[in-house]
RNA sequence: GGCGCUAUCGUCUAAGGGUUAGGACAGGGCCCUCUCAAGGCUCAAAUACGGGUUCGAAUCCCGUUAGCGCUGCCA
């Protein structure tokens, strides 16, 4: 069975690069049958925070890819503790009695720093004695330097991977305040969980080694490892939250209208593509097509400018999320765009028998032109709402000569028509402009901004019926 | 400093020994049109640099440069 797990630190939101590792590991258990382990790295209790948490859970679950078990390290803590003694026990840990801060000589002396000799080859007697004294230590891992061994992996993503054991440095397992660090933690959880396949960040490529090596130490099976490519910020350093803020938080996608399908479609193309110049793909695609080995090994740039309210995200992933906007089926659409007039204390136009269209058809017909959920609260706000701003554009076309005293008489014709259709609206509304010598353009854009307050929008005949004629009558008359 | 990973249009990417180096976003233009989108067409835009191997290199090898990662009692 196929256990994959992604293991978030509870020290700040979900920032997009988490998000796609997440997306990635979820994708691949789906199409492997597998399950999907949601594990929270909270060794370090100083920094992880509740409302962390919260955030990482919130942005997790608003992307509508369920996880199947739930853990935090937290409450493993003994199963960590027991398995860092049974390596000292073996002889494979030891304990380095250094103080914290204080610079083995020999890291001053070669540059790289591998392992504390005097710490390495104490006695265990001695170990012991100034353990129980109560000198503070923290527990290492023997890392066999002597041998020339080379150890070896093949990365799913990266490749034949190898390092000499000589490089890698005793590595710390167990805290001076007896708590494990995450090498320790992540790997006996990930053996005791059953993790068969590692999906994370290429900054964990190197870290692969010591995580082998104490697999190896544990006696649990070593699973598959992948690798993904960094995402990186507009200025090339590696996505964080620190250093770019709430701006790459999966949430701030939420909350300015993306769709789950639509961030999910932006962040899958990111380091990886179907390799046939498809681009908008849906989830269930995704699932089928998503492969380990097509995932490219160059980290890729997020492009988004702070300072700009239009393009705070990749105008490339704005551009998706309209796409899949418009192609979801508009009855999958619905929950989500009643979310959002919902949020924004609107009541849902209700169905007033047949002479409105249905939400949906208003939904769709407006969509094509939006890009997030936003937009039905902005500019669709005439279609939802009887209060709505008219902008500046749509002002000057109602000012144009006549146009004001024209709509009011349309008003009047279309309150005699017996059948209220775009066509019967438009052959009224052309004769009404020709009976008057008027260019019919000038009242159908005075149309469309008195009944929507904007310059721009669909067919002008279209809103009238999106709008039902008591709306549009009395729209009219106000102008 | 040491070890490792990576390098194709501004950005995301395709091509993995033979292509006019393809697509998408963003940008320019045209068509459509009651406006704006959408859509269609189109223009501009790239193989980091230097060597090698080869009849032939974006592709394989070496070096350089640059970026990134690890080198923590962070994860």
């Amino acid at each position: 069975m196929t256990r994959v797990r992604f293991a978030p630190s509870p020290t700040g939101f979900l920032h997009i690069g988490g998000a796609r590792t997440y997306i990635f590991n979820w994708l691949f258990a789906r199409q492997h049958g597998g399950k999907v382990v949601l594990r929270i790295d909270d060794t370090d209790r100083e920094r992880s925070t509740d409302e962390a948490l919260q955030s990482i859970i919130d942005g997790l679950h608003w992307l509508e890819l369920p996880w199947d078990e739930q853990h935090h390290q937290s409450e493993r803590r003994t199963k960590h503790v027991e398995a860092a003694e049974a390596l000292l026990a073996k002889g494979l840990a030891y304990r380095d009695f250094t103080r914290q801060n204080a610079l083995p000589e020999a890291k001053d002396a070669a540059g790289v720093w591998l392992a504390n000799p005097v710490m390495r080859e104490l006695t265990r007697d001695e170990s012991d004695r100034r353990a129980s004294a109560g000198e503070p230590f923290v527990v290492r891992f023997r890392v066999s330097l002597g041998t020339d061994r080379t150890i070896t992996f093949h990365d799913q993503v990266f490749g034949e991977q190898s390092r000499k054991i000589a490089d890698i440095e005793d590595f710390a397992l167990l805290r001076s305040n007896g708590s494990p660090t995450y090498h320790l933690a992540s790997t006996v959880d990930d053996s005791d969980l059953g993790i068969t396949h590692i999906i994370r960040g290429q900054d964990h490529l190197t870290n692969t080694f010591k995580h082998i090596l104490l697999f190896e130490a544990l006696g649990g099976d070593l699973p598959v490892f992948a690798h993904l490519p960094l995402l990186l910020g507009p200025d090339g350093s590696k996505l964080s939250k620190r250093r770019h803020g709430e701006i790459v938080s999966v949430t701030n996608y939420r909350d300015h209208g993306f769709l789950p399908q639509g961030i999910i479609n932006y962040l899958c193309l990111l380091g990886w593509s179907p390799k046939d110049n498809q681009e908008l793909l849906t989830r269930g695609e995704l699932i089928e097509l998503f492969k380990l080995e097509s995932v490219n090994r160059t980290n890729a740039v997020v492009t988004f400018d702070e300072d700009s309210e239009q393009s705070w995200a990749d105008p490339k992933a704005l551009w998706i999320n309209g796409q899949q906007l418009r192609s979801l089926p508009v009855r999958d659409l619905l929950p989500y765009v009643e979310i959002e007039l919902r949020e924004a204390g609107w009541r849902l136009p209700q169905n007033e028998a047949g002479r409105k269209p249905s939400l949906e058809a208003t939904v769709d017909l407006i969509r094509s032109r939006f890009n997030t959920l936003k937009d039905f609260t902005e500019r669709g706000a005439a279609y939802f709402n009887d209060t709505f701003p008219t902008d500046i554009k749509a002002e000057k076309n109602l000012n144009k000569e006549g146009v004001r005293e024209s709509l009011r008489a349309l008003a009047d014709r279309l309150a005699t028509l017996n059948d209220f259709t775009s066509e019967s609206v438009e052959t009224t509304l052309r004769s009404l402009a020709e009976e008057r010598g008027m260019k019919a353009g000038l009242m159908i854009n005075g149309a469309r901004a008195a009944l929507s307050g904007q310059s721009v929008g669909p067919s002008a005949f279209a809103i009238f019926t999106a709008l039902g004629r008591d709306c549009v009558i009395d729209r009219l008359r106000k102008v």
